[in-house]
DNA sequence: GGTCTGACTAGGT
DNA sequence: AACCTAGCCAGAC
């Protein structure tokens, strides 16, 4: 690539990343920063599915650490989130925790390294 | 370029 | 187990 490289954003990268996860599958905020490099950003990725820009990026697969919806309430729907896991095939325990041993996505190492 | 905001996390009380 | 605090990061102003 001739001299300056489309830098991709955190956020695009963050949102291509999301783009991979299988349906039935969901992964946390920390794990993708963890991809993406910095292992601390799980903010900033969190604010990145906030500013989804299209639909082909299923949000609603990325939870907090404790395999728990951190949202409560995207446009006006609350439980949202949990209708579309649940449509996948994705079962909350009943505190609406999901357990991450069992539905939490591990990407292939060569793809996480593409990134 | 400093300041503020958060769909986060880990640790402590 | 619920609640609070501090640390971290990228973006918007």
């Amino acid at each position: 690539m001739a001299g300056a490289a489309a830098k991709t954003s955190f956020y695009e990268t963050a949102w291509a990343l999301v783009r991979q996860v299988p349906p039935g599958a969901v992964v946390t905020y920390g794990q993708v920063a963890t991809w993406l490099g910095s292992p601390r950003a799980a903010r900033a990725v969190g604010y990145a599915m906030f500013n989804i820009p299209d639909d082909s990026i299923p949000w609603h697969r990325v939870i907090n650490s404790q395999g728990r919806i951190s949202v409560g309430g995207q446009l006006h729907r609350p439980d949202l989130q949990r209708l579309l896991l649940e449509e996948e095939g994705v079962v909350f325990g009943e505190r609406g925790v999901v357990d991450l041993r069992r539905f939490g996505w591990r990407p292939p190492v060569k793809l996480v390294a593409s990134f």
